[in-house]
DNA sequence: CGTAAATCTATACAAAGGTATAGGCCTTCC
DNA sequence: GGAAGGCCTATACCTTTGTATAGATTTACG
């Protein structure tokens, strides 16, 4: 069973290849970069399994899981992350990804994922998957209109009213009009408060 | 040689950990937190070598450092980081510690680094200790003065200049006046520019 | 000691921000 | 079809913020 493995941490990927190469039937290849991945699944064919590390140089997000699987040849692709949430998880499943692997979790479990997987299931720690997301991503977003995020983006690049009035090719005072529904919103005292909130909560 | 390695990443202690003693002098003992760390120090002895996770429960920076020292009666205690920045390993080789891996070092040098570290030798990788520092942590509070570090900071809690006056005992003319040295120092355009600008670099 | 830099204060004016009220336009939903 | 809500505009007024200029104090340094 041919597996590649991408991530760009040389001890993180060194040691899990060396772990799992102990399996009698497991063949580990590795590389530590996205695009050095894809010109491998290129030239060494299809593999039985491929492992994506979520944060590493070229992947662009999840732009490179869904190159990997379009070049793998409808063999599975998943992810490998130490850092992302639930949100993130989800979303690479719903890309098509074969699963989703944090770094939390024990090795054992990790050749139980590998044969998961290369089996054609989908595997992602169930701990990991029912955690309560306690910022749900953005409960913000969500309760602000299109407008209102564009005058809120405004506000975070430090622009004034009349400047995101010229942008948005709208009244200046029509940006008040958003700015105070945008400050009642977000409780935020006036236009500053405003864009902390929204820099704290990680839009822009 | 007895090694003690704490890492809340399961997978990426368990494999360090399996890679290691492969090494046939090497006995590693491995746990997911500082507190249980610590725990193991007081109970198990001195290590020969002890590698600290520097985004681990418990760790608290570099204090968790500073107290593994203490403990562990002379013998070295390395620093394992994957995202530290060259600033935080000097930091950490100045409050003693044995060595900084980052995790994206090569395994074959782990266990040089290991026996280094074990001789009573300080080890950093070169090439990530002579990195070029582009933020240079903050170049940016270097430059302003404690009283500008206090209004930047109401600021950044959405504060009016008369509440900040309040709060420092001063005139609302005189938090005016910071905040427009403030704005010339970081090159912003008002308040909320500022505030934004501060919120990038890392300050509060 | 003199000087430079940081700090604080004052006055005054111009510009931007915030609040309130009111009305028109459009889409969605009952 | 009417109601509700998001969106845009207008007028008016008051507050806050930003700018300029000027002077007093303190602290650090050569």
């Amino acid at each position: 069973m041919k597996i590649l493995i991408a991530d760009d941490h040389d001890l993180v990927r060194e040691t899990i290849s060396a772990f799992l190469e102990q399996e009698a039937d497991f063949e580990v290849v590795a590389t530590e970069s996205f695009p050095a991945a894809e010109a491998l699944i290129k030239e060494q064919g299809p593999f039985d399994l491929i492992l994506l590390d979520y944060e590493m140089p070229g992947m662009n997000g999840l732009d490179g899981l869904t190159r990997a699987i379009a070049l793998n040849d409808g063999m599975p692709v998943g992810i490998l992350s130490g850092v992302a949430t639930k949100a993130t998880a989800e979303e690479a499943l719903n890309r098509g990804a074969a699963g989703f692997l944090p770094k939390t979790m024990a090795s054992k479990s990790l050749v139980n994922a590998v044969r998961f997987m290369q089996a054609g299931e989908q595997y992602a720690p169930i701990g990991f998957m029912t955690q309560y997301e306690e910022t749900e991503i953005h409960p913000m977003a969500q309760r602000l209109s299109k407008r209102e995020m564009d005058v809120l983006s405004g506000l975070c690049r430090g622009l004034s009213n009349k400047e995101i009035a010229r942008e948005l090719d709208l009244q200046e005072v029509t940006i008040k009009l958003h700015v105070k529904t945008l400050c009642r919103k977000l409780e935020a005292r006036n236009r500053t408060h405003a864009a902390m909130i929204a820099k704290d909560a990680g839009l822009f």
